[in-house]
DNA sequence: ATAATCCTTATAGTTAACTCTAGGTCAAGT
DNA sequence: ACTTGACCTAGAGTTAACTATAAGGATTAT
């Protein structure tokens, strides 16, 4: 079976050989396998392990949480339930998220116009309101 | 002209006072205005500022950056080519984010798709693939 | 065979964005 | 007058997620 080395997975995933150790060393590639002297062979799987950890963090999911999914994993269908809530629980946040910034983007928006605007007029004064305030009788 | 004290901004703001007075240590408060004995005073135009400093932060924007728009705004139509830029750049990577927040959306949806199928099959073997995989002649 | 280029661990350092503490001032209520 | 509670600054501490260094072992290329 083909294996890969941590600095192949690294490019292929666009992450540092650093930082795939860190992941390591949190608990995040417990199947990943080791020659005699250590050095560490990814499979297909563990790549596309690492994918999906990936897909969490895109997520915002901190590393923590990764790691008691990875758990769940390695326990087996005992944990199914917890696996599909999580997962459940990862869809509405990713919905949230995704709202957030399309009202984000809305303000974004207007503010392009606002500055297009204020650009051609050569002056940002062109957008104050001359609304005659009341001046004050002294 | 009406105004708010710190604790009362953090509130409106869903802050702390410690975030508020960070982002002022950072520069990002320029124009907020104090008493004699040196007690913030916001007005609602600042507020309004805030809500502002919020949404470039929603996009992901370091305070650092966020620092040199609200210099830009200090120095007036001089910056406004800047400010127009910054702008659509964030537009841009608002985009791109909407997009990954979308393909994430996409994996984590039919992760919930195969679990629900797993729980209701008690198993998660129901997925593997019996695809006959040749065994190699021993 | 030996140099280059991987790989390893353990551990320290970095960065961003808070978050809190200590020690003090100030204004309002009893 | 005094206590309460919100405000102030300066500076220290925290956390997450890397990122790098040092010292060494293993593998590959000539």
């Amino acid at each position: 079976m083909k294996t890969y080395s941590i600095g192949e997975v690294a490019k292929e995933l666009n992450l540092t050989v650093y930082t795939l150790r860190y992941y390591d060393k949190e608990g995040l590639m417990p199947f990943v396998e080791r020659t005699p002297s250590g050095t560490r062979l990814f499979k297909e799987s563990d790549i596309s392990a690492l994918r999906i950890i990936e897909c969490l963090k895109a997520t915002a999911m901190p590393i923590k949480e990764i790691k008691s999914f990875i758990d769940w994993c390695s326990d087996g269908d005992s944990s199914l339930q917890q696996r599909y809530e999580m997962f459940m629980e990862r869809k509405a946040i990713v919905e949230a998220q995704i709202e957030e910034l399309q009202k984000t983007m809305e303000v974004i928006e207007h503010k392009c116009f606002y500055y297009k605007v204020a650009l051609d007029a050569g002056t940002e004064d062109i957008h104050k309101k001359d609304k005659n305030e009341i001046s004050l009788p002294n």
